[in-house]
DNA sequence: TGTACATCAGTGAACGCGCGTTCACTGATGTAC
DNA sequence: TGTACATCAGTGAACGCGCGTTCACTGATGTAC
């Protein structure tokens, strides 16, 4: 059902996914607000109103664009993260957990457009309740930061008391240099010295998990 | 010459002021893309190309109300520090650092336009040449933020190892947390979670020091 | 002190732009009998 | 298998909106002599 859907290809069929890859282009080039109905319709070759039998409204497809820029950055943490080739237990659950904050890092500097878009309408990320997106779930950075934790905490390779909160530590740290190297006063620094910055960011979540 | 002028009125005179004053509002309540030159100009009451002869585009007006919202900032960042209390060398200086950066983080919470405007066209941070805007260098935050770690180290509260660098895992955390509650998936969180994220955050900051 | 003139700051009308959204429509697809 | 009809997906024209920017202008301010 679903992926027959998906070749049927754009004349006739789907052009809600269409919109969305067209929508997904627009933002990767010129952030959220340039995710426009007119402009993606035009993208994928279709009059302008035709959107909205897709689509509530414009604010509707950037939430769509901005599920999938959220997917692109999990795909990426995912692919890093599999590329570590540490053995020992506690070196390879720590070379994983800085492989994904990296990956977020380099998602944010060679993608602005889309990280800035993923992050434009974020749906609040609540405990309970069934998912308000059809995101898979596995692919949620926050989900992927918490299971390296866990997993750094399961070699025993952070104290038990700094365990709570830990989350909020790395993301906070990992998403603030992101941010302020895009869009803060570290943006025109020169490439060597942007790597010192994040492997100095990096060492010092892994020394406040107290690692 | 600077404070007569600044006193003389709107309808003739300090034009410029005006609407960098109207820009301010509008930042404070819908971000840098409120900061419209004809509103501004309609705020101000006055023609909305008469701003012409004060900026040279739309972009100018954003940049020098930008610089203010910094301002802003600084002088909360200041004001915070110069409440503490603490005694004791030692802990004083890291209330001073940690009162700073609750600083950072509260007027991110409780004036989100002021703080996306302050680094929505931040100049890129130059070590020379000379300043390209005219804010006072003393409330920058990074200056406020170097001299906070200046006095850490200077108590030797600090490893002479650590300090090289701290500013960017200082600053990365607190902005991160910052941007997190406003855009992202913590938007939504209940507000006294959002005290117990803000102290564990800024402890991992104290701890990643060393200290 | 008075006058001629340049300069400066603001006005009002107009331009073109691209957007979101709505409307009545058309043509294709699918379904009931 | 054929036919009538409902439903669905897309079209084309039009609306109103507010913006940035430019133009020729006017009236006030300041300055030289």
């Amino acid at each position: 059902m679903t992926s027959e859907e998906a070749q049927r290809g754009y004349h006739h069929g789907n052009l809600r996914t269409a919109l969305i890859a067209a929508g997904v282009e627009l933002a990767r080039t010129g952030g959220p607000s340039a995710v426009l109905l007119r402009a993606a319709s035009r993208e994928a070759g279709v009059s302008h109103n035709a959107a909205y039998r897709h689509f509530a409204n414009q604010e509707d497809l950037v939430a769509a664009v901005a599920e999938r820029c959220m997917e692109h950055l999990g795909r990426l943490m995912v692919a890093r993260m599999d590329e570590v080739t540490e053995r020992g237990p506690v070196p390879r659950a720590l070379a994983r957990l800085a492989a994904i904050g990296r990956a977020y890092i380099d998602f944010a500097r060679t993608e602005p457009g889309w990280f800035r878009t993923a992050f434009s309408s974020a749906r609040p990320h609540d405990d309970a309740g069934p998912p308000l997106s059809e995101m898979d779930e596995s692919l949620s950075p926050y989900a992927l930061l918490t299971a390296r934790l866990d997993e750094v905490a399961d070699v025993g390779a952070i104290a038990a008391d700094r365990r709570p909160g830990a989350e909020y530590v790395a993301w906070s740290a990992v998403h603030g240099i992101s941010s302020l190297l895009l869009d803060g006063p570290l943006r025109a620094l020169p490439g060597a010295e942007v790597e010192q910055v994040i492997e100095t960011v990096l060492a010092g979540v892994t020394r406040s998990l107290g690692a």
